[in-house]
This record gives C-alpha cells, structure tokens and sequence, in this order.
DNA sequence: CTGAAAGCGCTTACAG
DNA sequence: CTGAAAGCGCTTACAG
C-alpha cells in the first residue's frame, strides 16, 4: 500500500479511504491513487487490515462438513457459498472425508484462521473449541443437524415429518411390512428418521419388527441387506431407506434379487436421475437449498448484530412420487 | 497470546515458541505454556502470524469452480481438499454460479486474501491480475483447461483422445450417422471433444455432417435436440454427448423419442447410478480425483520452491461400456 | 480534504 | 533456554 500511495503523492490513509470506499476524498486524489493502484495492480490486503479493523471481522466463514461424496452436502456447499458471496464473505471450506476424528483438527485450523463465524453439519469431537470461540464471538450456525451440547441457531430438515410422510405414503399402498435400511445411527437426522418410521408403524397398530430394521449401512450393506430381505423366505412388502446413499445400495439389491417391481421403496433424500430409473424412484425430498440459505442468513443476521435467542428452523420435506413408492400390495 | 504469556508467566516468544513446535524450550515451560494455552482455549492466530513471516505464506489456497453442481467438480473439489488439508492448508473455494461476470470480483477476493495459490478451472475474464499475482509469487495452477494467455501448469483429461475413443466405438458398433451434442464452445475441452469427434470421424473417410453437430447445449436444449434428431426422418445411429448435462438431457430426449434401445449413445464424463439405467450408460470416464490430486500437488511443489518449467499433464480417461454405446446398427 | 503516529497479534532478528 | 524491541500492512483515532 506505501508503494501505491508514493506513486500517487499521496498518504496511506489516503489510500485505505480511497479503495475502502470512504468519503472525504477529492476525485482528483481518487484518480490519483486509482491509477496508481491499476499501474502496480495492487490488491489491498484484507487480512491485514482485519487485524486493526475494529470489529477485527475478517470476511470469511468456515464451513464444516461431513463428506462432499453427497449431492445433499453439495447442494448445500453451493447455497451457502452464493450468499457468502453477496457478503463479501469467502468460504474456508472443510470437510471430514468421513474421518471423525479429523474434526477437531479441521475445526482449530479454521478457528486459528479466525473466521467470522461456523457453519457446522457435524460437530461432536470439537465442541469445546467450538463453545470457546462462540463465547469469543465465533457465530455458530448448525445445518442438518440440531446444536449438540450447546446453544446455537440450526437449520435441519423435518425429518421425522418426512418419515412418517414416507411409511404413511408405503402403508397406504396396503404394505404391512415396511423394512427400514438406513444409515449412521450416530447421525441425529438418521435417528430422527427411523423413528419417525416406528412412530407411524405404531400409529397404525404395527409393532416394529427388529427383523426389518437395519441400521448402520452404507450403500454396500444397504445392498447386501435388500437383497438379502427380498430373497427371503417373508420377504418385507416394501422399503423406507432412511438417507440417499443407501437407497442406490437398496436399487441395486432389490435389482440383483429381480424385486424391484415387486418391493415398494421410498428413499429419503432426492437424488439425481432418479425419474429415469426403473421404475423411478419415489422420494422424501429435502430442499438443500433452502437448509443452506437459510443458515447463511441466519449467520450473517448474528453477524449484523442480531441478538435475539437461538433458534431451530425446520425446512419442510415433500413426497415425490415416481414409481417405486407406489408399487401396490399383490399378495 | 499476550494473555497467555502473562498467565504462564514468559515472554510472548515462547509462548510463540511453544505453539510453533520450535525448539530449544524447556519442557517445565512448554508444560506451563501449554497449561496457559489449555486454560484460555486460545487459538495462534494465523492471519496475524503470515503478516511478518519471512515467506508470508498464508497456508491458503483459492480453488476457482465454475459450478458446484456437477459431480466431476466435486470430485475434484473432494480431492484437492484432501491434499491441502495434509498440507495444514485450507480451502477458499469459490464456484462462479455460470455468471462469468463474477470471475473477476470472485479471484480478486480470494487475492486479497493473500492465498498462497491458485487452483483455477476457469479462468478468462481475470487475466490481468491473476498474472500480476503470479508474477509476485502466487503460484497457479489450471485444472480442468490449459493455462489461457499465460505460463502456468495445467492437469487436465486428455479429451480429445477420450473424443476419439468414444466416437471410434460407435464406429466399430457400425454406425455412420454419428451426432454430437456438446456444451459451451468457448470452453476449452469441450472444443477438444467436439474435434475429437470429427477427426475420428474423417479418419474413416465420413465427413462431420453439420445438422448432426449441436453445439452450445444445456440439460434443456440437449434433451430437446436429442429429441428432434430422433424424431426426424433421417435420424442419426447414435449419438456422442460432450458432456455429463447434456447427457443427461439426451437420455431424456431419446426416452421421450422412445429410440434409447434403438440410438447408441456414448456420454463423456460419468453419472453416478448410470449402470441403473436402462440401458446402461456407456461413457468415456474422466478420473476427477486424478486430476484434483495431480493439481494441487503440483501447487505445493511449486510452493516447496520447485521451479522447473511449467507443465501440462494429461490425465487419462476410460471408456466404461454399460449397453448404451453397444447398440449396433439395425438397419 | 489529508496525513502522521500508534497499534492490531504475531514473527524476526538480536541480545543475553 | 529466554525475552525485549522492531516491524509486517493495514485501520484507528487524531490533528490540522
């Protein structure tokens, strides 16, 4: 910056008024220094000067996230990324290549970066620093997931609400037997969502069957796990997978055991092509976009100054049928 | 930090000593500046740290996407950040939402960040100053595209022998009236797609016939293209689709045409669950994590003070055959 | 409308 | 093995 403001005859401050947008400045000592800046193609130095700055914000944010494997982590990553932008905020993004224990690591490394606030989707093994910064003036926001041990705005989908809409939607093609495959049982989502499908079992007079539930998958196990329950010899009339991936394990498995016309299947969470399988696949389909958003905004708002208490808002699920789901009783 | 060298009691020095593993501390004082450290939850401040660092390295690096909604770039996203994050770097990443527009403001943001480097898979628009940042010290690295208007290493697919590869093998299907639907001609390897095509196509002695070449294409147009070629009196034997959108579009086309069992399709780049359709989608498979991978190595070479000549690496690419592409001719 | 001095939280270059 | 002083590139708080 001393180099721009001797080539503009100027002072530094002079500078920091010019390319920081602040008034007070002759149009001639602005094209003065403009043209200093264009001649050197100077790029004021942000981090510098957040170190001074007052409200020491630095214009970033760091967002935590599972794996970026998923077109749900994506959809979210872009939504936040876009209103980031419009703040002249930049995203430090991390994510945990399914490696908790990474977590803490990433968490410090964003935080020793001083970023504004956190946008977390996972946050289990670092809740102390986490707290910490909070407690400092870190703003914390949750995705996909609530606050865990402390007190901070989420914004996660109804994934009970979109549970219960799914075996609802399977009971109402005359199923009795829905199995549920589903995923990490330490994810709160994924729990959320199996019971969910327990409460509407129930709501309908059907004990759960501990035969039927299989937690814990990935798409490999989803796989295994289908096609083993289809080949059966009582095989379930229809499927709830509780979270995306699993579903393609389920497809291929209910496939490999020729019963993709004959088992109903609902998946939780969209995926992408999923109207040009065969049949098509019916959906819970979250709305990523707005989980991203919303969270954004939320965040900037605390950042803006918005004290208000922390909130939880839950972004609503809708069924989309495409085939799969309304595949009707035969037997 | 002064807070925790008053709390341990020792200069600030040593507590900068302690936090950067440097030695010659003793292990009673590491322990108390340790304690200090623990007590406070504090956090080094990076930021504050690069600004008198000898090298001003930020151990930051800025990653350029056009968008985020496309499973190669968030393969190679995903694999970039592995690398950094193995190299205590982190990730400003930044995805263009199609408005080229933005370019500009986009990578000015992450330069006046003072990242360390750059990952750029677009890069036309900012010319100007992501050579002047080059020429101070910021190392840059193309991914996905060749270094445009300035010297600088590049990791990209080897598209037009990918081209080649997929249009010969509808060739050897014995199919003549090959069409190819492509995206934006102004990027680069979708201009190497398209004449790859047509120089295989020479090679055996047909000439690219122009109403079968559609250009410029999104999900929409391609999917309505597809459709039209299908439906006209003359239709094409199968079709090459430049790349996975587009391709997606063409499946559509061609199902509403009801000619997908009859028109051979080969796709470049692959779609997750694309061996769950019917039929199979053959493609020519790019390896996004190679070429994620191969980039950012090359970036931290480089900022290990490698200064050999600037390299283009090609990666190479596969074709995956899942029925689509090995509908023969029937006529 | 403009600029000189001080200071943000660190690391550097020294001195002990 | 340890720490005091200076300085990185900015912004702040002033003075003119």
């Amino acid at each position: 910056m001393s180099d721009v403001a001797v080539l503009a005859g100027v002072g530094t401050k002079t500078v920091s008024r010019v390319l920081n947008g602040e008034p007070n400045v002759s149009a001639k000592t602005t094209a003065k220094v403009l043209a200093a800046v264009e001649e050197l193609d100077y790029q004021l130095d942000l981090m510098a000067g957040s170190l001074r700055r007052i409200d020491r914000r630095t214009h970033s944010i760091g967002l935590l996230i599972g794996a970026l494997d998923n077109p749900f982590s994506t959809a979210l990553t872009n939504a936040v990324e876009i209103i980031a932008f419009r703040r002249k905020s930049v995203l430090l993004s991390s994510s945990l290549h399914l490696d908790p224990r990474r977590e803490r690591e990433v968490v410090g490394e964003l935080l020793r970066r001083r970023v504004d606030g956190l946008l977390l989707t996972t946050a289990t093994h670092s809740l102390d620093i986490v707290a910490a910064a909070q407690s400092r003036g870190t703003v914390v926001v949750y995705m996909d997931g609530p606050p865990l041990g402390m007190t901070a705005d989420a914004v996660l989908s109804d994934s009970r609400s979109g549970a219960i809409l799914a075996t609802k939607h399977l009971l109402d093609q005359g199923h009795r037997r829905i199995a549920y495959i589903g995923a990490r049982r330490d994810v709160y989502t994924i729990r959320e969502r199996r019971m969910g499908y327990e409460d509407e079992l129930r709501r309908w007079g059907i004990a759960p069957d501990p035969a039927l539930i299989i937690e814990d998958a990935n798409e490999g196990t989803a796989e295994a796990a289908a096609r083993e329950l289809a080949m059966s010899g009582n095989p379930p009339h229809a499927i709830f997978s509780g979270q995306n991936l699993c579903t393609i394990g389920v497809i291929r498995g209910l496939r490999s055991a020729q019963a993709q016309q004959r088992i109903a299947l609902v998946g939780f969470d969209d995926l992408p092509m999923s109207d040009l399988l065969d049949p098509g696949l019916t959906v819970i389909a979250q709305n990523p976009e707005q989980i991203g958003t919303r969270a954004a905004e939320r965040l900037f708002q605390r950042l803006d100054g918005d004290v208000s208490d922390a909130s939880t808002s839950l972004v609503p699920v809708r069924l989309i049928e495409r085939g799969s789901g309304e595949i009707r009783i035969s037997g």
